[in-house]
DNA sequence: CAGTAACCGAGACGGTACGTCCTGTCTTACC
DNA sequence: GGTAAGACAGGACGTACCGTCTCGGTTACTG
């Protein structure tokens, strides 16, 4: 049933699948349909959802930050280089996401969240292993992180690869400027 | 005509608005609509890049590229935080973007260019200053800052203030790692 | 159960009824409905065989066609207009009896041959007593006086009161020309 | 467009038609039928008018009362025994003008209205030529003479011929009974 | 008195049709 | 000659019923 709609999803983007398309490939009727879910944006995250693999697994501690990092930036990467449909059903979500805030919450609990809460248990174990600067702000810096990934996939629309995850997190951990001298050594 | 868009966009959103009604609201014909734009979403798109102000003013030059990205930035920020619709139709706009890719380049070239372009400017004046480590990732760090704020707009839907733009410009700058103690000491 | 059916018909009329109404009203099932009955018509049959009061009452004999007519003709005037929603009804399973002629066979047993009957009778009577020419159809002349209520009522929509029903009995008695000269005078 | 419809009712019946199987059929959006016709029985109803041959010819003077009424009786007659499906549309028509009284006012302007008209300027002539008694309500005659062929047909579903129809204007005419003993000669 | 069958309420389901809305094309009539 | 007005075919929307179909939870018979 929503194995049917991601494959319509796959193959021809949220914009162009109609209710009446999933009912019909799934070979159910559209008034089950709309007993279920409230439109095609929610079967479509619902979908999503089992692509991510259901609840997010726990992420394996790799006993630094950057490395913590790297992993969580290369698998959004690899899924979304892999899978385009995937950055482009998403981005239909979020789209919807923007009018309605309704679908916004259970997208934020389906989607973003999950993620989120991966990268905070990472910055915790950083700030109790001391490798972050005190008051730096997390939440930003992992808006920093995965905001990087979208805006290059939707709106640079530029190369996604490996290279480019590791230039993100290299810049999150060590920042772009020259070091400055060494305070006063 | 274009004004007439904008205001119905504002009220009601992208995916709330037909072709029908702006043609109602302007006064004009659907033919014509027709005659110079693809659909609602070119329309929008024109809308928007007016937005904006028509072709980006060439930003100042601060002196530091922290001063000229602070500004950059904050001046996003500020348009997606005061005025909301801004944010909803460029989400629509994006959505758009990743079904049609002649829709894409326009877009790119309307919206996405010419920041991309103050930035990879304010870049290079810093390159020349010295500012910048060597072969540090420009593109990466223009996606990062941009993408952060969308980040947090579209997705975490976070609080999207000054103090957000300057943790995401502190963070780009510096990184939010401890800095190792200067080798050479 | 039927009675719930029969306020539901008179409150919205059949078109306007479902069986799902039917079922909810009555509270219970729609297979149990499906169980007993073939269709809402079917159920509206039965409630209005019930509201004529069951198997039709023998009809006394006034003596005289004319007393007995006008009695027979009377009553059913005073049912239609006294309660709309029955005329209403029947007009809905008249058409329904035209679709199926199963249906149309429960309609005629139910509801036409019953009062048809009592007709007949009065009219058995009529011809002992050597009231009428010979000769005469009486089938047409039940069809006549029958059928001149339900047109005023269906079609012409016109006033339906005593003096229509005594006008019907008059006509069908008496003829409306002239009485040409008796002949053998 | 009619024409199409008038066939499907013609094979289907009005309650077997859907307003999506006529667009089809027409080759015509279902969006342009509503644009015009309010249900499938206002088009049921303008297609049947057609098939009366529009606006009702004036009947001819044949000379004498009966002579009009039997023209008049006999044609509608052989319209519905010769056309099943006219009966059963009309069925259809008249149960849906006891639910909404706009469409009964059309139903009576186009299908009743023209025959009484017809009827009434009949029997205008039979009263200038003395030939019908004074006090004589015409209007009942009328829904006598209709009723009688409705109720044979929709309701005692017997016969419907031309030895009915001339039993009818017999009736009507000259009444059942026995004629009483000229006055007093 | 337990075991079992018949029945029933509740309501999900695949379908069909509803009446509305919008799209993108087109014709007509005005200016 | 361009344009407003708007009709049109097409197609998706979300809703309402249809008639069929499982489900459990009673009753009321039977052994």
């Amino acid at each position: 049933m929503l194995a049917g709609a991601e494959e319509l999803l796959e193959a021809r983007g949220l914009g162009a699948v109609s209710v009446d398309a999933i009912a019909l490939r799934a070979g159910v009727s559209k008034a089950t349909i709309y007993r279920w879910w409230g439109s095609k944006e929610e079967i479509a995250l619902e979908a999503f959802y089992l692509t991510l693999g259901g609840p997010a697994a726990i992420a394996a501690d790799s006993g630094s930050l950057a490395g913590d990092m790297q992993a969580a930036i290369l698998a959004r990467v690899r899924l979304l280089s892999d899978r385009p449909s995937v950055a482009r059903t998403m981005a239909g979500l979020v789209a919807q996401a923007q009018e309605d805030p309704e679908f916004a919450a259970a997208y934020r609990r389906r989607v973003v969240e999950p993620l989120r809460e991966q990268a905070r248990a990472a910055f915790g174990r950083a700030v109790e292993r001391g490798e972050i600067r005190p008051g730096t702000n997390v939440e930003a810096a992992i808006d920093l992180l995965f905001g990087g990934i979208y805006h290059r996939v939707w709106q640079s629309q530029g190369r996604l690869d490996e290279q480019f995850a590791r230039a993100l997190v290299e810049i999150v951990m060590n920042g772009i400027t020259v070091r400055p001298p060494s305070s006063a050594a």
